[in-house]
DNA sequence: CAAGAAATTGCAAACGTATTCAAGTCGTCC
DNA sequence: GGACGACTTGAATACGTTTGCAATTTCTTG
């Protein structure tokens, strides 16, 4: 065809209009008139032509794009990605385009500065963070981000300081459940494995709804039974060394996540003990894996469609001016085969 | 601060040079002095400027951005993403950001014109296709994408017309590989799961390779031993469902993925068949589920890492104006306890 | 029928950068 | 000492859109 790509200069040379007219028309501006509207949107598809987002972001200072940033511990192999943030990414990516958003996905460290590298440089309109706890490290970043005017929301806890950004799971509330499920099965020296200090909140919160959930039923806690562990299966597998190796008898596991119930039972299994006749295990998050399992892991499971849906709508209702609103959403109980209940 | 944000100008005036100089030296250009360049670069650093990638994108009509698309079964419940791209997603997300390229998510249905969406709109320099198979239902899109000049790679087999887009694996030897290890334990009456038709020219390949192990080895290859089935767990279930409905005997299944050997082997559970005693397995893919799975899947693993760097470095090339240069990637064996072997 | 309101359009000015072209400085070589 | 080349810099422009403002037309209403 002709030299160089279709502009709207084309378009209104075709359609008989100025330039500013074809804008209007194909933004569905109320100020041109239906006809002219229609014939301009006609042409502009006859003629194969798409609005430059370059050109559009420089004048309106909107790149309609969310950034998608997902930490990972540097300390984990890179080539495994923790599956329930890559369960949120496909959500995500789907709510955003149904809002006309496109996504922009990274892996980063928390050191980096990927506040102005994405909003300052207008490559986003927005960030949603990703990460499992521990913003308190990044909590002035997010702090100067905030008083910047940086619009952001983030995956976890809530905390004072980050009111209206945070989207989260009732983590205390879970626990509890899936706690009493276990208590209603008859056990009682329940272990849990995971951090109980700041390191991650929402492990911490775990640990909070487990403790009540015993002290509710007058069961004693007992630090014996308590391991902790990172969010992956390898320190799942040596916290329960340590639990075994303790020599303090137990009857049911409630693991901080997936992945380290897996590397537990894996631990378990080795020891010769029978899940879920020995011991009863119980996760966090309802990971692929889980299902898989042998046996299949009984599971609080976090809705990451409607977590996607909160973090997105919420991010953009910041980006249009509002205030934000943290959500906290409900976790469901999966029985499945590691806790020997059933449905309750 | 000030009022508005930070621009190259601001830069100038601080460092006593042109705005001109400020883009230059910032890009490392070698006409601006060395002295001159760090000046401006530390005086950048510290008034927290970034370069508005709109503008920049405007002006040199490049985004420094890939286009990642996902293209999904549409009969797929959309809640659960095919693993194995998930993996590539992420592999190709970090060795973009290492060639300071942003990548841009997004889940397509094949019917729509992603074509122009996203290049013409300048949204990206390039594309990357993953989908399994079936690319002919798009290869006129192709074709077009290619004569307009358009920039793209895709993940899958190559055909003569895709000749230096493609990138994929080197299914047919894979399958080769696989199938005599079955043959070497001494299976003999070996079923293969997955599609033969065109539909999906991975799974095609990989019956072919199937072929040629049984041939070389002098057993009969038998058509009441070939079940069709997408690369999905139900449909690996339905498939083994007609297989064992059928009533011809067989020692050993390769399904043409992990996913289809997963929904396989829950049938054959269900069935009272052990594995692997009664029957061995094998998949293609080494999902993350294939090690969890019980017994865990021995598979012909796909190197994701070796296949993101291939696509974007092929993608990247093709940008930078160089004819593309298709690629085969060798598979490999991971022995795991469904086939009853050893590591050969 | 006049006058003001409403609807529709066009003009022109940004938006912030990359890059062409010309100009300036300085050193070198015949 | 003049000319030529290498090295650095700056002025000016174009990239393609969105949008404030003014201009024009059409409609409404007293």
């Amino acid at each position: 065809m002709g030299s160089g790509k279709t502009t709207s200069f084309d378009i209104a040379r075709a359609a008989g209009v100025s330039q500013a007219t074809v804008s209007r028309a194909l933004r569905n501006s109320p100020l041109v008139n239906v006809e002219t509207r229609q014939k301009v949107k006609r042409i502009a598809r006859e003629l194969n032509y798409r609005v430059d987002r370059s050109a559009a972001g420089l004048r309106s200072q909107r790149s309609n794009t969310l950034a998608l940033l997902i930490f990972e511990d540097p300390t984990t192999d890179d080539s495994q990605i923790n599956p329930f943030f890559l369960s949120l990414l496909g959500n995500v990516t789907r709510f955003a385009a149904r809002r006309q958003y496109d996504v922009l996905v990274s892996f980063q460290q928390l050191s980096n500065d990927w506040l102005h590298e994405y909003e300052a440089a207008n490559r986003a309109d927005g960030i949603i963070l990703l990460g499992y706890g521990d913003y308190g490290k990044i909590s002035d970043k997010l702090r100067r981000l905030h008083d910047d005017g940086g619009h952001f929301v983030i995956w976890g806890a809530t905390t004072p300081e980050l009111e209206g950004h945070a989207i989260g799971c009732r983590n205390r509330n879970g626990a509890e459940t899936v706690t009493r499920h276990l208590l209603d099965q008859g056990r009682r020296r329940i272990a849990f494995i995971g951090g109980a200090s700041d390191d991650c909140p929402e492990f911490k919160q775990r640990y909070e709804g487990y403790c009540a959930a015993l002290e509710s039923a007058g069961v004693w806690v007992r630090d014996t039974l308590r391991v902790d562990a990172e969010n992956q299966e390898t320190s799942g597998f040596q916290a329960m060394d340590r639990l075994l190796a303790g020599g303090e008898a137990f009857d049911a596991v409630v693991a901080a996540s997936d992945l380290i119930a897996i590397g537990a039972m894996k631990r378990m299994r080795k020891a010769g003990l029978s899940i879920p006749d020995d011991v009863a295990v119980v996760g966090f998050d309802d990971i692929p894996a889980s299902s898989y399992f042998t046996p299949s892991l009984t599971t609080m499971r976090q809705d990451t469609r409607a977590a996607a849906e909160a973090l997105v709508d919420n991010l953009l209702s910041m980006i249009g001016g509002q205030a934000g609103q943290s959500q906290l959403l409900p976790m469901e109980l999966v029985v499945r085969g590691s806790c020997g209940g059933r449905e309750p």
